[in-house]
Parts: C-alpha cells; structure tokens; sequence
DNA sequence: GGCTAGTGTAACTCGGTTAATCACAAAAAC
DNA sequence: GTTTTTGTGATTAACCGAGTTACACTAGCC
C-alpha cells in the first residue's frame, strides 16, 4: 500500500520532480481534490512548503489550482498527466537529437587496431544487439544464456532479417531452444556446448548473458550478475580482432556449431 | 557553434544527467574516441572526474569503455543514445502509470458547486482542451487568439470530432479564420468580436490565448503573457458555473455567434 | 634499473540547492 | 473581538554536486 506510494514518489523524482513536489502530487491523486493542510497531513509536507511545491506542479499543468479561500488544489486526471510527462520527455529528446545531429564529429586520431569496449546497462546492450544483428550479410551467430534477454524485440529483429543471412541461434537450456525454435522458424537452434561459461568453472559471480558473433568479424558477450542482475558485456570489430579470433576458434572446436561459410 | 553544444548539454541535464556527464557526452560525440585527457581539454571537465562521469554513463548504455592503457572513451551513436534515452523515459512514465492507477481516489469531502480551477502550461492547457472536446455531444465553440495555438493536433482532434457536434470556430484576426477554415472544412468560422480582450482595455500584459466552450457547460478561457510567452487558463464546469454564465452571456450578446440550440 | 610524465583512485573543500522550521500578517470562523 | 486558519517570507540545517588536491600506480625513456 504506502510502499506503491512511494515507488510513485520515487519515480517522479526520476523524472525529475523534487521530493515535495512528488509527494504533493501523490497525495493529490488519492484525494480528487484537498487543501494545504489536507495535503500536508497525508503527505508529510510541511503545509507551509505545500504552496511552492504545488505552484511549479501547476505551472507543469499536473495540477489545478481553485482560488478560493482556502485554496484547493487537485491533480489532472491521469492520463492527462502522463501525456504531458511523455511529451516533455519526447520533446527533450528530440531536442536533443537535433543539436547534436548538426556538431557530430569533430575528429582525428588514429585509433588502435586491436579494439575491445565494454558498456554495461540491458538497455544498451539490446541496442547495440539490434543494431548488429541489423548489420549482418551473411550470417548471424546468437547464444541466449537467460531466457529474460530472450524479448519481443529481440525476436522481430531476428524474424526480420534479410533471408539470405545464415541464422544459428542457440540456447543454454532445452526449454529456452524450445521456445526459440518457435519464435524464429528460421532460424537453425542448438542447445549451447557453452555450459563451461556458466557458473563455478569461471566465476561463481557471473553467467552468460548472450554471444553475439556477426559475419565472423564482430562479436558482443555479455554477462549477467546474478544478484544485482546487471548485464554487462565486452564488443569487438575486425577479422583480426583478438576476442573476435577467440570466438572463431571457440567455432572451429565445435562449441558454437556454425555452418561452412561456403555453404 | 559553442550555443549549441551548451544547448546540448542543457537538456541532458534536464534529462537527468549532471553537468560533468552532459559535458562528457557532448564533449565525446565530437571526438569519436578519446581519453580522459583529451575529453577534460575539450569539456573543461577536470580530468580527474571525467571518470566519474563516463561510468555513469557507461552503465546507462551511452558510452563504451576501452579497458586499456590509458582507457579510451567513445560515445554509443546518437541513434542508440536517443533510443535508450527514450525507452528510459516510456519504462519511467508507465511505471508511473502503473502504481498510481492501483491508489487513485481514496476520497471523501463535498466539494463547492462554484468551481473555477486555474492552470498554466502550454502542454497541459492543451491537453486539457483535447479533453474537453472530445467530450463534446452537442456544440463546440472554440476562439483562438494566437497563430502559434493552432496546433497540428488541435486540427486532429477537431476533425475527428462527431459529426453531429455543431462546429463553431473563431479567430482574432481575418488571416487565422483563412487558415482554421481551410484546416477544418467542418467548422463555421467567425472573425470574434473579442477585440476587447486583447491589448490595453483590460490588461495591457495580457492577450487572449484560446477560449473552449464545448456544450455550453463547460467552459476554458486562456490567456498568454507577452513576453515571457507563458500560457494561463482557467476552467469551469457545470451550467450554474458563473464563469460558464458569462459565456453565455457573452454569446447571447452576439460576441460569440453560436448557433440556436435548436438547430 | 631508475627517472619522469602520464594515468587512475580517493579523499576533501566549497557553494548552491533543497528539505525543514519559524515568524508573522491577513483572512475566516466563532 | 477573539481565536483559529491560511498564506507569504525569511531562516536554518542537511545534503549533493562541482571543483581541487594528494597519492599510488603505470608506461615509456634514458
């Protein structure tokens, strides 16, 4: 109960509001309508701060104010108010995306052959997954070690890929080839020789996230930690690309059954 | 040039991040990779903090990490960037959805018949008119007093109205009446005969924004300040409503030529 | 090896913001 | 006319982020 009140409150913070300002805007909520000392009762807010908190809330137009005596204030209804937040956001964004579309690249710099990034966070990731498995030509090699990571998304982009791109999607269970077989018919699907990546053998800390390995030249590994449950994964480019090499050779030993290029 | 890096940084901060991560990613959208040094040059970031910064980033998705000697930074491209900011926001908006649609109304507390609520904010005034006139069954009477509020999404939302609703739409000047009755064939256009709204008979500060009278009950009137731009409105309900009375009044002095309801 | 410049971490200071409290005038209620 | 309630403004305290410094460690270079 009080908890999702403050799971609201929490994530209006997020985006952006102060603590007072959320907690006003929470207690309007339940209250289709109140005053100052209403409102100060219910949420903890001192009554005095109750008034600012509730001016920049109206000037978001999250909120009405009634100029009465006292006044009495009462929150948009909620769709209202979750059309405005989208909108602030997209506009932002989109903002955003204009003025850096136009300064993009400034640069020099002769970067290194041997090129190994890391980024962390499953939003991203799945991005750049998407964007990779997007890039393919030939042929895609895909290792799903969670059936979390397994996502809608994820699935579109492999359904939608050009049909003469070689799709080997494997599993670390049965139950997850199971269910891959059947989101992606064309895709060929195998149970994973990679159990060895997966817990005590390595790091008792760390399971397989996914492997990504497109047109033998760029791969993306990703890890999971158990309990935090962050995903972070390592990415590299180029045919002579250290980890790229490893992976080719981890193929070449049968642990990812990948077909003949010439085939 | 600078303008628009600084705009950049600006609305990452109001996306969440702080300075040192704005100027950090900015600063390596224009590098395509670089090292803390190079980054702190450019970003005027100290460069004993840029790995702070780029941390945050990096396990939010929008930057990689090279993990060698010394470490170089690059940004993920602005596509992925925009991508993962936007899901970061629709995740954040429907969670908010979510738990305040389980607590909304725990309510009690008559409320006054004579309700004037006040609000202001482009976005939610707009909202709030979309609204009402999609609750329209009879007769909208919409008058608009500035160019810029006559939104793409204004024309939808009147277009798509029942057809059975009368249509009655004015302007301030014969110009906006050319464009309204082009954009919504529907509609009777009017030039209004609230010239006295605008400019220095009641408050020289003050212009009319837009004036929404949807079956003569409900009633919202804004205005916009000149110079800050800033748009106010206040909303009536109710047909003993006084603010929704003088509407009518209004109409029945033929400021406002609405058709007979009978008609 | 030993030296120097450069790299990465961690601690600390300072300043501004926000949460929280208080004082007070104006307005309602009795 | 007295007392409570209401709204504004100022003040204090706690916190957080910006900016700085100290230092251990690494990598190249005599």
């Amino acid at each position: 109960m009080t908890e999702d009140l403050e799971e609201a409150i929490e994530v209006l913070q997020q985006l952006g509001m102060k603590e007072y300002e959320a907690r006003c805007f929470v207690g309007l909520c339940r209250l289709e309508s109140g005053t100052a000392k209403r409102l100060s009762e219910t949420t903890e807010v001192p009554r005095t701060r109750v008034y600012d908190a509730i001016r920049v809330l109206e000037a978001q137009g999250l909120v009405e104010i009634q100029h009465t005596s006292p006044q009495r204030f009462r929150a948009v209804p909620l769709d209202e108010a979750t059309e405005t937040l989208r909108h602030q956001y997209e506009d932002r964004v989109e903002r955003l995306r204009d003025t850096l579309e136009t300064i993009d690249v400034t640069e020099e710099e002769g970067t290194p052959v041997q090129e190994v990034w890391s980024m962390s966070g499953q939003e991203g990731i799945e991005n750049r997954t998407d964007q990779l498995l997007g890039e393919a030509t030939e042929e895609i090699v895909l290792v799903i070690g969670d059936e979390s990571l397994l996502t809608d998304r994820l699935i579109a982009t492999l359904n939608s890929a050009d049909p003469g791109v070689e799709l080997v999607v494997g599993a670390l269970t049965e139950s997850l080839e199971t269910q891959i077989q059947s989101a992606v018919p064309d895709a060929t699907t195998f149970v994973s020789g990679l159990e060895w990546l997966h817990g005590e053998d390595i790091d008792e800390e760390t399971a397989i996230g996914r492997l990504v390995l497109v047109d033998r030249s760029k791969i993306l590994v990703s890890t999971i930690v158990p309990d935090s449950h962050v995903e972070q994964a390592i990415f590299g480019e180029g045919f002579g690309n250290g980890l790229v090499v490893i992976a080719r050779r981890l193929m070449s030993q049968g642990l990812i059954p990948a077909r003949d290029p010439g085939s």
